[in-house]
DNA sequence: TTCTTTGCAAATCGTTTGCAGCATG
DNA sequence: CATGCTGCAAACGATTTGCAAAGAA
């Protein structure tokens, strides 16, 4: 995702307003690591700007997706998070505690072809699932896990 | 995933009972490459059994799922697909018709690694969004796009 | 008999929609 | 002043839950 300013640009190049809510959602966005969902976002910013409703933030949210400055991924526990890092990378999701890290994915080589079984790729997204280092320490400790 | 059988074995090891409606599940899912979601799994076997239940079928994928034996997805437009397949391979999903296929992953030589960032790595999922073949030609044969 | 599963209806959760009023361009 | 945006409430769709009856072990 780009700046919060070329965002605004965009909003404006598209025809669209730009209105207060709409800035301080690209604003919260860009540089955010933590994988948000709506809900979380929304909760941040309220404080911020009194009165910001979910909906607005919903609509922001999707605008971006369908521009191409967002990503929306879902955890694979049907929760759904946004993340403005485009460039290709994949998600550390803990089956634990939910938190979720990027992944350099210097793994695989990114020998992605733009075409596999007749399908034209356009995106990729890779989801890899374990537990995170706290989680880990919390097992050792002999923490019984909800099972 | 195992052969229906093996299921059933399994179950009953587990304590618990084996229906009717567990076996004709399993019986449809094992081989199943169609990549069903709850409501296309129930809406096929409701012909056979009738009166089956949605929650029903609910009930059996998330226990097989629990179990290990079964994999779920989200294709990233929301809907949730099951997928007996448990060895490692990608999804192609189009973002047109919502086709979904298997890819082999042999793009990427497999070189996961169990650790990552501190990470126990568990699971992987890929999905890889773009065009599948009838869509494409749909294109070009200049069909207009719901844009 | 005991304990799980079934199936219905109701509840829930995240997200979208309808709409009236507001604000941007 | 025209159009898109906001925020509320209601609608929505997929999944889960409560519970009484049915059926395996």
């Amino acid at each position: 995702m780009r700046t919060a300013e070329e965002l605004v640009d965009l909003l404006r190049a598209r025809g669209k307003k730009v209105t207060p809510q709409r800035v301080l959602i690209y604003r919260a966005l860009v540089g955010d690591r933590s994988h948000p969902t709506a809900e979380q976002l929304h909760s941040r910013l309220k404080d911020l700007l009194p009165g910001l409703s979910l909906t607005t933030v919903y609509a922001a949210l999707n605008d971006l997706v369908q521009a191409g400055e967002l990503r929306r991924f879902e955890a694979g526990d049907g929760s759904v998070h946004f993340d403005p890092e485009m460039r290709p990378h994949a998600e550390l999701v803990c089956v634990q505690c939910g938190r979720i890290d990027d992944a350099p994915l210097d793994h695989a080589p990114l020998g992605m072809p733009s075409r596999l079984q007749g399908y034209r790729i356009m995106r990729r997204t890779e989801l890899l699932h374990g537990l995170c280092p706290d989680c880990q320490d919390r097992v050792e400790e002999g923490v019984v896990l909800s099972d």
